[in-house]
DNA sequence: CTCGAATAGTACCGTACGGTACGGTTCTGT
DNA sequence: ACAGAACCGTACCGTACGGTACTATTCGAG
């Protein structure tokens, strides 16, 4: 077998057809997304796609896999930020992620994940979790690290103080996009989102001037 | 037509029918929710079910709205609360959300309506969205507004304090948990989460007991 | 008791999907 | 140039679903 064959990687075909097959799941939902569709719709046969895919289930899985390598995210580069950068940051953050959340692929295979979690031997969910927000999860991490390192804000479990930041920022937009609300999908308002939710961020976890009579949270 | 014949009402016949449907669902999820094997467990004919609800979708709507009649909601009695009053009935609103939103029933529900939230004439999104949530949302505004009269909060606009303290007692659970991760539904630490999350709101919208000094937070 | 409406149970129909098989064509390594 | 693999297009198969039609049975009103 030559060098450029990869057990994980897919090929310039197989990459093609998984963007067309990605179009198709954005454009009409799963239930336009029929092997027969899939191959007549990328020009390759079905026989093709059960060699590359396996069966359906390895299909979608390798679609969630395309997509998340896609997205990026934040590195620490140990660079020192005052408490501006760090905040320009974090709404960058904030906005990106409403951003991501809100966009039509990932609306897309969150429900197509959604409706395949019933199934119990279905493991796409946990796949969309490991694979897509992983990535974001430990940007922001990172992120969070760096403003404690400049002494920005302070905290103790890094997980839990970004998990209070998601919920500031996403609070119940992801679930009603994910439900048809295409009203709010306008991300002319994300920008007035990512500053508020990053507010109360501040107000939470903000390290004061003088010293910190802020409100301390605690895990109960 | 008799008296207790009214129109938006379900006969108790058809409201054990679409019992049996949603435990029906809840077990097998949208796979196994087909119109002959609700017939079958629910001792009923198929023809029986469309003279009812019309079609497939009408059913499924009438178990949306059917499950929505069992949520009932925090009314103001207008009875001064102490602060501890308050604090116990934030807590006690958030422990409810997060049992809710994790009960088997409504996680089915949900994934079914997403599911069909990519076909653009699926209206079972914005069904669920008006007869479940809005009753929530209503009786927690109620609640919000009665602490504020109490002046242990303060805000401006009850929906979007209301949308914070959503955002700090559900963060990304209700996503995760549609995904599929059932190791997040023990409701064993439901109890931590809502104190957690009303500290957390406290600190962003609690009257301090002297002056206001604490973190303003506005839309920018 | 009789009649008619409502219902259970079943059979049926058209369609569509997942998956496989096969002939014809293109690409690739030697 | 040639052989073999990969691939496209299509046909095919078994199954399952949504929806309809029909018969037998139940049940309530007069």
């Amino acid at each position: 077998m030559s060098d450029d064959q990869r057990a994980k990687e897919f090929t310039p075909r197989q990459h093609d057809v998984l963007e067309c097959a990605l179009s198709l799941l954005v454009a009409g939902g799963e239930r336009v997304l029929t092997t027969a569709r899939v191959a007549r719709t990328a020009n390759c046969s079905k026989e093709s796609l059960y060699r590359w895919f396996g069966d359906r289930e390895g299909l979608l899985a390798a679609m969630i896999a395309h997509q998340a390598s896609k997205v990026r995210t934040f590195s620490d580069n140990g660079a020192p930020m005052d408490r501006v950068q760090f905040r320009a940051q974090l709404v960058g953050f904030a906005h990106d992620l409403l951003q991501v959340l809100g966009g039509d692929v990932s609306l897309a295979l969150n429900r197509l994940a959604i409706g395949q979690a019933s199934r119990e031997e279905s493991r796409l969910g946990q796949l969309l979790v490991e694979q897509g927000r992983r990535r974001i999860d430990e940007g922001a991490a990172a992120l969070l690290e760096a403003g404690r390192r400049c002494q920005h804000i302070e905290f103790t479990d890094v997980d839990e103080t970004y998990r209070t930041l998601y919920g500031l920022v996403v609070r119940d937009l992801h679930v009603r996009m994910l439900l048809g609300e295409d009203e709010i999908r306008k991300p002319k308002n994300f920008g007035e989102m990512a500053e508020r939710a990053v507010d109360q961020f501040f107000a939470l976890y903000g390290v004061q001037e003088k010293k910190r009579m802020g409100p301390r949270v605690r895990a109960v």
